[in-house]
DNA sequence: ATTGAATTGCACTGATGAGTGCATTATAGT
DNA sequence: ACTATAATGCACTCATCAGTGCAATTCAAT
């Protein structure tokens, strides 16, 4: 009765109990935060005795460093490659911009950036290893912007810029406004998407 | 010479002792949030006895209210009124962008947004603070360009959403980068301002 | 110079939290 | 059944931190 039997708790508590605890870190970190949860409540919501945590880990600073790096490789799959070739600008544009916002809906993916943020002052590899698995997107948009400008079809003198510019347009209407202004009404991601690209197109279309 | 007369230490700790903790809490709060300082550490960048803060203060939150109202309304100053009317809307439009990026320049801005999504998930009166600061800035841009609409200067349909979009082309060129790539190459606050400019007019200009 | 308010120093309380040592118990694979 | 491994319970240590009570002290204004 005390000790949860694997069949009585989906957690597997016996057997992958490593799982068990980065799955309760990522459900709480991502919502509260590095600080702001202890070793006690990590071990009740992991379905685990507190004394396993330091049986698995090393240091709490370890289970974050571990749930961070499943996260990265698991948003490292969100983008599929070859995208840029699936027809012309527009309907690229607009698969690219469809894809981020996926990419970004869950609630979990604002936790991570409040997390990143916040925890990101004490621990700067925290950021830093979110960027390291942002940042290979942004690059690949800016080269599928530069081969389009080589191409002739678009006149884009700073393609960095420009790709910016475009996640931009994302999320100044979408993301921004779930960080910060709590209760506030959103566009239909739709519209966000269609007027995204529209904007990019007027400036840059060639 | 333990307790630093008026005169040989600037934060006036007789006199004007408030004053010279929200000082500190400025400094500190939005370099480390308000959870990574403690009342100690507050005490003594203030240059004044830990017990002086609970003799001014009810609590450390009353510290950090005081502090957060007295930068409200120092933002609130920012953007002067009337710059809607000073020319045609591609020059507005740039004054507009060059105030919002001077606003955001100096690196404690930068402290409060981390500092407001950090702590804004335990205290989330710290959220609405910033946005009800904020919001009003927003708004009287999306009047401004509903104004330029009714005149037949914009063909602009989604206003809120078009006001949404030019401060996202700002922020993901500025805002964003500072705050998850610490040591990106960014772009020159000229050129951000321009483009952003000449994108946005050239989707919505009429 | 005296008074009254603000400030200070210091020793408290109470709570929380990370991490450890160790003896005990349950389990999985043989 | 037996054994090695993992999990557990529990009582610790050590540190930090918010907040309080109180007596002593310092300063400013009269």
């Amino acid at each position: 009765m005390k000790p949860p039997s694997p069949s009585e708790n989906p957690s597997t508590p016996r057997t992958g109990s490593r799982a068990a605890i980065v799955n309760a870190a990522e459900r709480l970190f991502l919502n509260r935060g590095f600080g702001g949860v202890s070793m006690d409540e990590l071990a009740e919501e992991a379905g685990v005795a507190r004394r396993t945590l330091y049986n698995q880990f090393a240091s709490k600073e370890d289970i974050l460093r571990e749930m961070l790096l499943r996260i990265s490789t698991q948003l490292g799959r969100a983008l599929p490659p070859g995208i840029e070739t699936q027809g012309d600008v527009e309907e690229v544009l607009g698969l690219i911009a469809r894809g981020v916002l996926a990419f970004q809906a869950p609630p979990e993916f604002v936790g991570l950036l409040r997390m990143t943020v916040a925890d990101g002052r004490q621990f700067p590899w925290i950021t830093a290893a979110l960027d390291s698995v942002l940042k290979p997107y942004l690059d690949r948009f800016e080269r599928y912007l530069s081969h389009l400008m080589s191409v002739g079809v678009l006149d884009c003198p700073h393609p960095f810029m420009a790709a910016q510019q475009f996640l931009g347009l994302l999320n100044g209407s979408t993301l921004w406004p779930r960080l910060f202004s709590p209760d506030s009404v959103s566009s239909s991601p739709d519209t966000v998407v269609e007027e995204a690209v529209r904007m990019f197109l007027a400036r840059y279309r060639a």
